[in-house]
DNA sequence: CGAGTTTGACCAGCGC
DNA sequence: GCGCTGGTCAAACTCG
């Protein structure tokens, strides 16, 4: 499989992604992700609003990425019939969406595939992934959209708990750069 | 030989 | 209850 390395804007002079190049994702096209208009505080990743869109220079350019924080377990938090089986509980998700020809961004980690599914109203089937780091239960799942097939939507599922495999930058810094630059 | 991929089977949740 | 769909498992396979 081929990688390519995915670099996010630390060496970016502020205020150079200006200009989002991609439209709103609307939420029925990544299945059960729900975008929420409200900062969701408190939480290790909550600190941009969703439906920021940043502009990061990758191998193939530039790539427009819309941060969508997003919990898959939302449903679970709404009043409910109780039942007798414990409510599962969702860790949040966060959903990007890419402009690249690539499906797989190199984000530092090392991935296992464990599944791929084909999904509904989307020629591109959709691939599911492990973080293969002892202990750690992250999960991601990239798509590619049937309407754009130039824009792959990667979704994360959980924190890491350890540092990135490579030497540059990890994903919470990815994170917090990406909050400096959407603070502007 | 170990790590990662492929792919069919299985399971759970949900809507009708 | 049944069918559909998303998500996961695991055996077989590939690759370096």
């Amino acid at each position: 499989m081929e990688n390519y390395p995915l670099r996010f804007p630390s060496q970016q002079p502020s205020g150079s992604f200006s200009t989002p190049c991609l439209s709103l994702l609307p939420a029925d096209m990544i299945g059960d992700i729900q975008v929420f208009d409200t900062l969701q505080g408190g939480n290790s990743a909550g600190f941009l609003r969703s439906k920021d869109v940043v502009e990061v220079p990758t191998s193939q350019g530039y790539g427009a990425y819309q941060l969508m924080e997003s919990f898959a377990g939302s449903r679970e938090n709404e009043e409910k019939p109780s039942k007798k089986k414990e409510k599962k509980v969702r860790k949040p998700r966060y959903a990007f969406q890419t402009r690249s020809h690539v499906d797989v961004l190199d984000d530092g980690y090392r991935w296992r595939k464990y599944g791929q599914k084909a999904v509904k109203n989307n020629r591109f089937p959709r691939s599911y992934y492990k973080c293969t780091h002892q202990g750690c239960s992250v999960k991601k799942q990239v798509q590619r959209l049937s309407r754009d097939e130039g824009i792959v939507v990667t979704t994360y599922e959980g924190v890491h708990t350890h540092p990135t495999e490579k030497p540059h930058d990890n994903f919470q810094d990815i994170l917090n750069q990406m909050q400096i630059y959407s603070n502007f």
